[in-house]
DNA sequence: CGCAGAGTTGAGGCGCTTCAAGAGCGGTGG
DNA sequence: CCACCGCTCTTGAAGCGCCTCAACTCTGCG
């Protein structure tokens, strides 16, 4: 037990329900040394490796075996699913504290591709490990439960988005949501520079490049977003919530 | 321990990953008086009750507290995601063997409406009694895990459906793999009837009921299926198959 | 500076939606 | 049993939102 003070951390995934604070196996936790925070020894030690991601680089390809999930501890990843014929869905952007990966549990397969948007970090968490402490270790095994849920939580609202939204409020509500992200972070939530490209945002939200760029310049013309290339301003946030819900035509 | 021997089973999910058999913790298995087949006893154990669902009625809606999941035992549900304008998704045709309610586990809160579309029976399994179960049995736990990452990944693949088919292939797909689904549970891989509106298939889509009805004509006139009203028979299953990712114009 | 990739912008077309009207179906009651 | 009613499904006509294609500009980088 080596690292059990490194400063390792699994922060809160932005959504609110919080890090695996170990409150049902304190006894553990006590006997291993650790202190009021509630932290469980145990993450630090399914985390097998640690690997630095060049921008561009891919992190796992679709078909891969599955062995791990991947932390992401800085950086910032797009994860793909490609139909047999070579059209690519977007299926996420991921930045610091997301897991990745966890699509392979149920195959022993990954089935997307994880491509670093940005020089990046990950740790990998070896699956395996994960089931041993998963016995000692209830809050352990609840927060990659929960990570699994919040993930099928997100998948859900894309598909809303994806099948009941149009273009100019799926665009709204990406923004929305990038911003929240960030914010959840301590980041900035009126401002982010894009990591990607215009092309896969569009494939994220199911439209095209050049529809993406039609309405980043209309929510600039309105002066609800200042655009800078990929760095987005967000001038009137209230209207841009109301874009996100603009009650149009689909009804 | 008195329903060991009633004969509940978990059936396989219809994705050949198989089911709960018990590997890891045979010696549980063996003492609580298990047979060879490898059926873990605590999966009776979680199940707390057996409801019937009539037509039409609501198992859970969006909001309610989450506390446990739902084994689908036999029937048909849907569930549907709600935008705040009230504009549905249907998120997910659910029949024997499903396990719904998942999205729970995030939040504490369940996320979607689960609508029975048949009368149905589901047998409820509490969240806390999973949850101490799988200190003991490594399976278990195992399961369930299986069954959320499955979600993610039917999740994806309606995201890739979502964004990326034409309306055409949407409809090829949703025949294919409903078929696929009730071959998997022994039934007809050439023939159904269909449980859902019009409309209900085409919120899942994310297209019209009228575009959903008029594909099916089409279909029907080039003599890939015979439907009659909501009986739909497979005529020629290779030509559905092109269909469904023939290389259209979104690329 | 020059090149490749990313982003923008316009023109035209088409796939799906919208709207509307009618047909078909299943359940209910006289 | 059939007539009725509500709901689902179908079908057509018209419109428009987004796509396609193409040309051009901008940006980053060797």
């Amino acid at each position: 037990m080596t690292n059990v003070n490194t400063g390792i951390r699994f922060p809160s995934l932005g959504n609110s329900y919080g890090s695996p604070t170990c409150n049902s196996c304190q006894t553990k936790a006590r006997s291993a040394g650790e202190d009021g925070e509630g932290q469980c020894g145990y993450l630090e030690q399914v985390v097998t490796s640690r690997r630095r991601i060049k921008r561009g680089a891919v992190l796992y390809n679709g078909g891969d075996k599955f062995g791990s999930l991947f932390y992401v501890r800085s950086g910032f990843f797009k994860t793909c699913l490609s139909a047999k014929d070579g059209r690519e869905q977007v299926t996420g952007f991921h930045m610091v504290g997301d897991v990745i990966g966890a699509d392979g549990i149920a195959s022993g397969q990954l089935t997307t591709d994880a491509v670093a948007l940005e020089d990046s970090e990950v740790w990998t968490m070896s699956f395996d490990l994960i089931e041993q402490y998963s016995n000692e270790c209830p809050s352990l095994r609840f927060y990659f439960l929960k990570t699994l849920s919040n993930e099928v939580v997100r998948l859900q609202s894309l598909a809303l988005l994806l099948g009941s939204l149009r273009s100019e409020e799926r665009v709204a509500v990406f923004l929305i949501n990038l911003l929240e992200k960030l914010k959840s972070r301590g980041l900035s939530q009126s401002e982010v520079l894009l990591r990607m490209s215009r092309d896969e945002i569009g494939s994220f939200l199911g439209i095209r490049q050049e529809t993406v760029s039609r309405l980043l310049r209309l929510f600039s013309e309105r002066r609800i977003l200042h655009v800078d290339n990929r760095h987005i301003k967000v001038l009137d946030s209230h209207l841009l919530k109301t874009m996100a819900e603009s009650q149009g035509v689909m009804h």
